[in-house]
DNA sequence: TACTTGTTCAAACGTTCGTTTAACTTTATG
DNA sequence: CATAAAGTTAAACGAACGTTTGAACAAGTA
């Protein structure tokens, strides 16, 4: 099991696997072709001959993530329950996901706004599934249940943004408070999400968590 | 009142400015210096002359944005009222000032992860203050009165995402959906907010607003 | 008028960028 | 074994990058 200095291994994995890493923490732009195939330890223009280009890798990665983050919201928003036991179900899944692929996640929201056009329409195709999800088994039955109404090009951004932002804000926190990130279990983490959306914050309560003031 | 072609005016604010809108939909890194004179119809060097560097005038961008930011945290947390009232107070605030500076808040946070050791100094030296504000009116309120205790290293990311989703998904949600942005007024969407964080989402009751399946 | 200070300018600096080429090696197939 | 396909390599391409330079221009002061 000692995987040592043979380059063999399949160098496409490793290059992506790098680059969802490096673009995480440096940022897509601000990682440069040769970084990348330098720690990836693979030749320059095998980035090129795997992926087309720069920006094909970049697509694949949010591909790979949005399709599985979609396929989440259908599993879990859909099927038997009520509106509150499937929005719990979809919340502890998302953040499961999100903590398993938070550098994926990082790059997807971080490279949102920027109005590359090849980028902003492959993002639209999911987002648009990911809202009409939301419409179809949050909104009209929120609708249908309290008479109220929040659109799904509304509710899904923030649903996405709020269970997101402990990863998003995870590195600035750690610098702001070294070990803030451990302080919330993904757990607790959870049931806060919970009970915010279904109490408001008088339902976000958390067992377990130092009291630090 | 024409202001034509005198090239006299403060070309520094028109810099700023340009570079504002071009950082928010192109993005930092993809922003270059030639496109940015070239719009802000300044020389090339003018840039480097005002603001040191291309970095340099990001962080003007980013102090100016957090500053104020923090400014209307200090004014609507603290003060009269009972917790309910300064959160509602705060969020209507925080909330009218991303739509005001939407652009600037885009950029905020979407260089938030990058990490380029002088830009997280900068930005964890507000947060830090953001955390202690949160924590001293938000969060130690919040246990006294329910018992439960949410970290401040957690809400005040929360609430932040929460407020900026409507803005960082805008754009995005446009592609998906012409109007859509439209389609919640910034009252509607303030109430929205104030509903589910002190009621959850049976409280996010949005008064007008087109019923569109 | 001379001098200073704050702006603006064209031109060039050296570096790094993403991509491409063509040759070479390995693996798989018949 | 022969042949093709897949993988890997070093080297170079032109373009664009952020930054610097040194001179010119404008305005206010002595």
């Amino acid at each position: 099991m000692s995987d040592k200095k043979q380059h063999k291994p399949n160098s496409k994995e490793r290059i992506l696997q790098t680059a969802i890493s490096l673009f995480a923490s440096k940022g897509f732009a601000e990682t440069g072709m040769r970084e990348l195939a330098a720690e990836a330890e693979v030749n320059l223009s095998m980035v090129n001959y795997f992926f087309g280009s720069k920006k094909g890798l970049l697509k694949e990665i949010l591909d790979g993530f949005l399709s599985q983050y979609l396929a989440i919201a259908r599993e879990n928003l859909a099927g038997k329950g009520d509106l509150q036991s499937r929005l719990k179900r979809f919340i502890a899944a998302s953040v499961n996901y999100f903590e398993a692929e938070r550098n994926s996640l990082i790059i997807t929201i971080s490279e949102l706004p920027h109005d590359d056009p090849e980028i902003v329409e492959h993002k639209a195709a999911w987002a648009g599934q990911m809202v009409e999800i939301v419409n179809r088994e949050l909104c009209k039955p929120h609708t249908a249940e309290t008479g109220q109404y929040i659109p799904p090009t509304c509710l899904a951004p923030m649903l996405t943004s709020l269970m997101a932002s402990r990863f998003l804000f995870g590195p600035l926190m750690e610098e702001v408070k070294a070990g803030s990130s451990k302080a919330v279990s993904t757990e607790d983490y959870t049931k806060m999400l919970v009970g915010i959306l279904l109490q408001g914050i008088t339902g976000a309560d958390i067992k377990s968590g130092e009291r630090n003031i």
